[in-house]
DNA sequence: ATAGCTACCTTGCGATGCAAAGTAGCTTAT
DNA sequence: ATAAGCTACTTTGCATCGCAAGGTAGCTAT
């Protein structure tokens, strides 16, 4: 998520998600997937998580540190960098970037529509 | 965009922006570029745009058809098929279903940030 | 005739999402 | 104790996508 803006950001929503979920609180994988479930997402998979957490983790964007569970086996607790939160603020803009026009787009073919 | 929903979505905002403004009006691969740069996705190649065309053709969500131009070479111009409309609708609801969490997700990150 | 715009198309790369499968610790029930 | 089921992390491999780059060709104006 370094040099080309946009166009990793099309298929980057759920890096941004996952920072930003853990700037909220930090968090485990694990859970992680869970908080996205509470949001809507409920259809991302471990699979998508955790090769995108060791992803943020080799970019030095979040940092990992192995904790104790007093309920299961012991969990991976990420925190953001001081680089992962302009990261996160970098993914907000282009996020705002591309929601309004694509909201546009769409507004016009429907109000299209009606007037047929 | 058939079998895989959500997860297509995610790289397929461009596709359905595309159906959207051939909705409103039958339009061929140059002006759809331009159009994406008047809503604001000005980033947006012909390289990017022309391929999604075909592949919409192939799956028969548009049909095109060359016509001469006062101006220019011939154009193709494309139009949705029923079920490219039924396809766009889709793709809304699924922006919609996608749009609601993610902007949930940073505005609590957002939040957290003033609470500090 | 040559430059520049319009308009279309193709190739190849890197990045992504994710299904699938695997590993292992902990808790509860049998 | 041992099996089942949950918690939690990891890896592999595939299909798809966006797009830079390059190419073709018609039309217009100089």
């Amino acid at each position: 998520m370094k040099i080309s803006q946009r166009s990793q950001l099309l298929k980057g929503i759920l890096e941004g998600c996952i920072l930003s979920i853990i700037k909220m609180q930090p968090t485990y994988g694990y859970e992680v997937s869970m908080k996205l479930q509470e949001f809507g997402l409920s259809d991302v998979s471990e699979g998508s998580i955790y090769p995108i957490l060791l992803r943020l983790q080799k970019e030095k964007l979040i940092i990992g540190e192995m904790k104790k569970s007093d309920t299961g086996p012991k969990r991976k607790y990420y925190q953001l960098t001081t680089e992962g939160e302009i990261q996160l603020t970098e993914f907000i803009h282009q996020w705002e970037l591309l929601k309004q026009p694509v909201d546009k787009i769409i507004e016009k073919g429907v109000h299209y529509n009606k007037n047929k």
